[in-house]
DNA sequence: ACCTTTGTACAGTTTTAACTGTACGTACTT
DNA sequence: AAGTACGTACAGTTAAAACTGTACAAAGGT
């Protein structure tokens, strides 16, 4: 049966093909906060010809239910998997979100927002019981060192704020009129 | 005494407030692939009022010379930190890098450039692959994956040309003309 | 030339993260 | 109402990362 041959070799080059992909995906999924394992969960599901459920990516990746299922949770939180229905079908079914542009940018634009705030805020409170004890203290070490860390906060509170500008381009989608979307 | 007793208070109320934004940065520090002692690192070499040695270090932060040593290399390496010359002092002194715009930025674009790069060189290798089974094979189960495959590989590759374009806007300061510096 | 100081490689240990198997609650089926 | 299928919480295990102490090479000082 030689055709057949011919098919496992082709569909073997076609897992290959999808394996070099799945692979650089897992490898830098990390600046998104997501390991790697999850990284090629989420290259499987990419490639999957329908959603699939928790056990067929459990078979696939040869790695336990438990795992997928978490492994899924963090994608959908990241929206770069949904959840999806078909009648007839008890299980949970699952494909990737195939807008790249939403789902990527999505977890950029929560991950920094949400730290940058922190940071401000942070650097705000900080600000002000420097600036507290500027008022209030008569001793020049103390008002020297107040005074220093003064400075170096608002060239960090500077920087934050441009960042924070920076931010709100993508979750404004103002940047798409600077880098207009492709395809 | 009790002029002391101010004084310590004092410095006290300073040292919480330093913390306070050093814990901060430690918890957020990831964001930019650093683990949050070296954020800690970082914050005590940012409020230190001279360049620090890596005893200095070891001391203030209770860790040891090896760590501070290594954590140091980490943070030079992303330019947050650089070393300093004076004279008559042997050992190595660093201190913040005080450009955060710089710093910072310069982590967030070599680590996103290269991953980017990375990732479409994938995608432009398994676009060939699929390519060349679609010109080779004959079968339709394989001929019909191939060209799925290709179509969702299309719409991650515009995503990251996109993206290829907006990191651009950063490493060309075109970003400075649409979002100016603060300060 | 010898001694001292300094930074880091490396091996070993501790801490943290990832993964698995079991067990259970919920919801569907009959 | 009883049985089955499904997803996930949780505890336990395994794998990875972070950290430390020792030891040594390089450079400076005497």
């Amino acid at each position: 049966m030689p055709n057949n041959a011919i098919y496992k070799e082709e569909q073997q080059k076609l897992y290959d093909a999808r394996e070099r992909f799945i692979t650089e995906i897992a490898k830098n999924i990390h600046l998104y906060n997501i390991n790697s394992s999850v990284g090629r969960l989420y290259g499987t599901v990419f490639f999957a010809e329908k959603p699939m459920t928790l056990d067929d990516m459990s078979s696939s990746l040869g790695m336990s239910k438990t795992s997928m299922s978490t492994g899924i949770r963090a994608l959908t939180d990241a929206n770069m998997v949904e959840r999806v229905w078909e009648k007839g079908i008890r299980k949970d079914l699952y494909k990737t979100e195939d807008d790249w542009y939403k789902s990527f940018s999505n977890v950029f634009i929560t991950r920094w927002r949400n730290s940058t705030e922190l940071n401000m805020r942070a650097i705000k409170e900080t600000k002000e019981s420097m600036e507290e004890l500027l008022d209030k203290s008569e001793n020049d070490d103390i008002i020297n060192s107040a005074e220093l860390d003064l400075e170096k906060l608002n060239g960090a509170e500077a920087y934050y704020e441009w960042l924070t500008d920076v931010i709100s381009l993508f979750e404004t989608d103002e940047i798409f009129k600077i880098i207009p979307k492709r395809s």
